[in-house]
DNA sequence: CCAAAAGTGTTTCACGTACACCCATGC
DNA sequence: GCATGGGTGTACGTGAAACACTTTTGG
């Protein structure tokens, strides 16, 4: 089956940055090719847009296919259209940005026959496409973001202490913060939920958790509350 | 002539959000549609992308094509993929905003058989499509870009006075602020430069002009310095 | 001389920043 | 008992906000 326009159509994809966090850096999964063009250069896991699926939902679908991943916070960041990004035919695609708990999925498993891996974001290989360029944009723009707006969170479990956030931070920003300050800060905002827990399995004195209320953080919004780091 | 490709694909297209300022307020430029759907409608200026032009190219040209603007700043805002944006099939589009000097372009001329005008941008007419949807977000995007980088200038002509400027943040953050701390906060971050004129054909004192050093901005920027109001 | 906007300083308060020590826990 | 990170308070300086009167000019 075949599909005739009057005029010439550009191809439209969309690609997604996936950011995850753990210990010691920040990270991005890609996807290995296993097709020409970029035949086993790393890419960012992406696709075609059906007629009938939003870009949202494409993205979203291209994810859970290609790497496991489903319920993420995704946020569309840019759309890339210049002429020759694609050496076969104009393709124009519309970027997107995941944050995930890179504790929850730990070792991504290959899918698609593809490998799929998390790279920390100053140790990259070379890209397919412009993805070098698509990626540099969606990390200015986390750096960005996360400091106005509690995304941040989405990168952490559920229950986190005061120390992952603020190691957060400085992976993210690129700067060392001081702790009381920190702490100080976080804390006035009362938008987190002090937990009647501690870690567990650390090798010194246990950090008390705590957890991000979202429901207090849109209430404070609304009042005029800015989230600020 | 026509076009077969595999697989349907979505019809690209560009539309452009045009903010002016003038005394009194924040204006958008809108065309009267002289087609179905939606004939007689207003909407944002705006086509379908071609496969030899990038989107920003394609944005330009729309906007000279159906505004006779030319050399205005220009941004990305955000691509709508909504499945049902466009009754008649599935259209993806690209939306931009520009700023333009609103003196400089006063009466915009009928180009293309069809009407262009300047709307105040709390009085809106209906528009076609989602574009109320993608005026609103342009909208919100000026709000808040407008306070973290010095892109306001493209709204005023090169010679300014302060008031006008101030103005102009009043306006777009819909709050009033202070002369004095206003005068005291933009002088301070030696962006402007005070030129030996003075406003004229104005009823009562005559304010100093000033103008925007781009170059002076730049070179701050790159020390560290960030633009905020 | 009157109307209208230009231009100008000081005080107060909140918040960001810098900074060091004791405590609890696991090994 | 020692290593490791958890947890805490104060002093200082900068910058935001509040606020009112005199000057200049055109009509």
């Amino acid at each position: 089956m075949s599909h005739e326009y009057e005029f010439p159509r550009a191809a439209l994809t969309v690609d997604c940055v996936v950011f995850g966090l753990d210990d010691e850096d920040l990270k991005v999964l890609l996807i290995e090719r296993d097709l020409p063009p970029f035949e086993g250069r790393w890419a960012l896991p992406g696709g075609f847009v059906r007629l009938d699926e939003t870009l949202d939902d494409a993205a979203r679908r291209e994810l859970c296919e290609e790497t496991g991943l489903e319920r993420v916070y995704l946020e569309q960041l840019y759309t890339f259209g210049d002429l020759d990004r694609d050496p076969r035919e104009r393709v124009v695609t519309v970027a997107y940005y995941a944050l995930v708990r890179l504790s929850d999925h730990r070792v991504q498993a290959a899918t698609d026959a593809r490998q799929a891996a998390w790279f920390a974001i100053d140790d990259l290989p070379r890209l397919a496409f412009d993805h070098e360029r698509i990626l540099a944009m969606a990390h200015e723009r986390l750096r960005g973001k996360v400091r106005y707006q509690p995304i941040g969170f989405e990168l952490l479990p559920p229950k986190f202490a005061l120390r992952q956030l603020q190691h957060l931070y400085e992976v993210i920003l690129d700067r060392p913060l001081d702790k009381r300050n920190f702490r100080k800060k976080i804390l006035a905002m009362d938008i987190l939920v002090e937990l009647d827990e501690v870690e567990t399995d650390v090798a010194h004195r246990a950090a008390r958790l705590y957890r991000f209320d979202k429901t207090k953080y849109r209430r404070l919004t609304k009042q005029g509350f800015n989230f600020e780091i």
